[in-house]
DNA sequence: ATTAATTAGTTTGCACACAAAATAATAAAC
DNA sequence: GTTTATTATTTTGTGTGCAAACTAATTAAT
């Protein structure tokens, strides 16, 4: 009796369906707490975490058409329009015409952009030192788990 | 000159600001690729995501409180109050009074959510194939990692 | 060359995540 | 016992993710 209500905890009907097995929910558990981290950074840079992204992007490689940007970042369309609106308004960029092909639009850094970089370089270590818990290597475990979920799951979908 | 322009490319002014440098990026990536995973299957059950997560807590647990819910699926508390009225208004579930303390609310599955559970069970293997570069031990390691992550995250902000 | 198909980007409508403010009920303090 | 603080939940306003529909420009097909 005892144990049939222990196996009955342990065992429940659909175990695939526990909540304790799922990756998905940690991914998204993990996702949502760690944008929140970033929060208290990038208010003060007056950026939201896509922002930032974006940003990030920008620095690396300037002076790129909107497609690019979509696929460096993994923003969805939809939300980049209004995320370069944004960003525009507050002369961190500007988007322009590409005249060979009028389709086309490319986004500039702006002198503000630019300087933004300093400040934005202190937050990976604010946002690493709250992961005390994980060491290098594990780190380095974890972006190549990722990178492989993240290889599978862009095909089927993109491919 | 060429090493120069090579160092410039590996070494940027800010390393830490690269986008291949960066967990949350690929969490991101991730989550997002997941959940859109799930849309197609999840879809056929009427329900999102966030939904289909309120359905496994409740699945493992029935009559339960809002607050209890609100913690073992990490859904915000804002979004999980619509959550519940469309769930509710859908027959899947029903939301009662607390008498004894009235500002608690507790969640019960209704006999269509309890049904609904059945279809649930095939999708996590529909999932799961879609992860083809990822085995068992990886699976497990990556489980691992993620917990680490959520612990740490919900420190400093929780404790 | 005109039609048809494709590509680049935007718009729309819905669902969430979030912080902050509001509401209501209970518990604590005095 | 009334004020005060705390707890449980909801509401509000902004930003984003998403699918699908849309617009405009380019390219392909005939």
């Amino acid at each position: 009796m005892h144990l049939l209500v222990f196996q009955n905890k342990a065992n429940m009907k659909y175990p695939q369906l526990k909540l304790d097995n799922q990756i998905c929910h940690r991914l998204y558990m993990a996702s949502n707490g760690i944008a929140r981290a970033y929060r208290q950074w990038l208010e003060e840079l007056e950026l939201t975490y896509p922002q930032y992204v974006v940003m990030m992007a920008l620095w690396e490689k300037d002076n790129i058409s909107i497609a690019e940007l979509l696929e460096k970042t993994a923003i969805d369309g939809g939300a980049m329009t209004q995320i370069l609106k944004k960003m525009g308004d507050k002369q961190l960029l500007s988007i322009v015409k590409n005249a060979q092909d009028k389709r086309k639009r490319v986004v500039k850094l702006q002198p503000k952009g630019v300087e933004l970089q300093h400040q934005a370089a202190l937050i990976p270590e604010q946002i690493r030192c709250r992961f005390p818990s994980i060491n290098e290597t594990e780190a380095h475990l974890l972006i190549g788990l990722l990178d492989k979920i993240n290889r599978d799951i862009s095909l089927k979908d993109g491919e």
